[in-house]
DNA sequence: TGTTAGCACTCAATGAATCAGAGTGCTAAT
DNA sequence: ATTAGCACTCTGATTCATTGAGTGCTAACA
């Protein structure tokens, strides 16, 4: 990926790029009289016409049908992508309406992420919230909140709640609960959840002695609590807006894709091919690239962010192929960085 | 309402009967020829016209222009729906894949059943959480989660549990702590929300004391907590049904349409104006009855469900006019009075 | 050898013309 | 009051010609 492919000499990768800006500018299919006006170097249309033929050769851009311009390939874009993009440091004004609103609740802000970058690119959004797997028990509470139910609810690291009702058959007396509560405390804080093995949990059954039903229990609320969160959190956003690229404006290619909005379970894919990733964090799959069937004929631009110690999200915006790469890339870059951040903000 | 109106005599409603009836199941518009051979009543095509031509200037049916058949109008579905429909006992059989599994979590079964709903029906659909408002305080517990941090725990009559963490200058210790949950049990148990007035929360912080700050604090937090739910929880499901049905698959009402449920804001309105109603609890709006601009080439039916003592949610289903009013109707009765019952076998 | 002018050719898109079919409205007969 | 019959209307599908953008190729040129 590092060497600009042989195959193209610089008068040919001039050419492409301009055929591919032009054609995400306008959506038309890009003609040889066009690129001769555009373009500095001097030439004929003539003369790109031949070179075009090369890099339609190469597989680089392709024509819809015979007589038409020329439109970049899944090839082209790659190329466009992973080449062709100045890291120009774009004004930050743009990203201004970007500034993410501090809330207490996660879910608020995750749906106002979704929200802003979808009403900013106008492409849909989706994000996803951070995964427990490398959270932390911080806190546990058991109370009684009925007779026959208990109330337990954990907190973990990044100060997300969960609660679970837990049916007992008898009724504990306060002081029972307070031991219970030092109990499961001590012996879980600060571990992270896979952590808890069956040796922790054999530990605690035993200190429990005559109530370890109870932490059996409480074993099993925490893991539906938390799997709960496993089946994953994803909002979107700016679903519409895929209805106003006339490419993808085709009754079966609407239903699927809103389909797979709505569904959800689908985009899980995306999050989980999209970990890992070089150095920015920052994920390109161009049509059939993407882990999800659905959206063969649109990009997928996705980012990570990560609120510390390995707890991850994800960020995606789905857009038609000749989606503005440039900008998008940005704009995820940018909530990156705010989310990144976030988690520290609101510890203090 | 009860009279069936008197412009129509028993012939021309089994005309008009016969034309909604063709027309909700082929959605074309039906001809003088068709009702001839379809009704029992002997009569030729030109008598039909003539009858039709009637109904058309009574304002129950219309063209959709000069040389087609007739479709009904809004007017004549009003008619349908308040005088046409039979109340038939359909077998159950085609409802057994309505039943609701039972699950802990209120929000898990709301959603399951907008999906059920969807997948049955055919159309879009929503659910909202049932309102807080006349929901009572069941249990309070504050626990000091960190230094400077403490976790108030909320939980409701209908079991529906709030998180949210305070934070304070100065920690508090076990004992005070403990003071201020019995405080905050006894006087706030069995407390409708709107029951907690000026008079409570001052009585309340007088019997604090030196901890007055901390109680203002927590009164917050509740009522942060809880108007999170204000703003309206609301799960539709089958959105992409609408696309199903030509009469709506026009780019510019899709959009509308999908926006609308993609936003929710606007549903918000369903639900408020859908209160009240007669005996059944099930409303229908046709075409512009219904309160939300963009549904005015849709019908609506709505149901209020309730789980005891007030507490009102609202299921709701949007489809094309020509939906089928009966199933859509049958259905929602049966999922109201499911949705009745849980709240019940919930506490057992 | 690379570049260019010129020309024939292709193909999608547009619009006019035609035709069939469904359905109506009206009139005159029963 | 009902019906048969017929002229009329309108939509939708089909065909056909026209236009224009853009290509590929060839031959001339620097």
């Amino acid at each position: 990926m590092e060497i600009p492919k042989e195959e193209l000499d610089e008068r040919k990768i001039k050419i492409l790029d301009a055929i591919i800006r032009n054609y995400l500018a306008t959506g038309e299919p890009v003609g040889s009289r066009t690129i001769s006006k555009y373009t500095d170097l001097n030439l004929s249309s003539a003369t790109i016409r031949n070179e075009m033929s090369d890099l339609e050769e190469l597989g680089y851009i392709m024509q819809p049908h015979t007589s038409a311009g020329r439109i970049p390939s899944d090839k082209g874009y790659r190329f466009y992508v992973d080449h062709l993009i100045r890291e120009k440091d774009r004004e930050v004004t743009e990203m201004k309406d970007l500034v993410i609103e501090k809330t207490e609740k996660m879910e608020q802000v995750l749906k106002q992420v979704a929200k802003l970058l979808a009403n900013n690119t106008n492409y849909a959004t989706m994000v996803t919230a951070p995964s427990y797997h490398n959270n932390k028990i911080k806190f546990i509470q058991l109370s009684q909140m009925d007779d026959g139910q208990i109330l337990a609810v954990v907190v973990l690291n990044s100060n997300i709640v969960k609660n679970q009702v837990i049916t007992v058959k008898d009724a504990l007396d306060a002081e029972t609960l307070l031991k219970l509560n030092i109990l499961l405390n001590t012996g879980l804080n600060g571990l992270s959840l896979h952590e808890i093995n069956l040796a922790t949990i054999t530990r605690l059954k035993e200190q429990a002695g005559i109530h370890s039903t109870i932490v059996s229990d409480v074993m099993d609320a925490l893991a539906e609590a938390l799997s709960e969160g496993e089946d994953l959190q994803i909002y979107t956003s700016g679903t519409t807006n895929i209805l106003k690229y006339p490419e993808l404006n085709d009754s079966e290619k609407i239903t699927n894709l809103l389909s797979t909005f709505e569904e959800k379970e689908e985009l899980a894919n995306l999050v989980n091919s999209t970990f890992s990733n070089e150095e920015t964090g920052i994920q390109v799959y161009i049509g059939n690239e993407a882990p999800v069937q659905t959206m063969k004929d649109c990009s997928v631009v996705t980012a990570t962010y990560e609120l510390g110690e390995g707890v991850k999200g994800t960020i995606g915006i789905i857009g038609p192929k000749r989606m503005d790469y440039e900008k998008v890339m940005d704009s995820l870059k940018n909530l990156k960085q705010q989310l990144d951040g976030i988690f520290d903000k609101s510890k203090e």
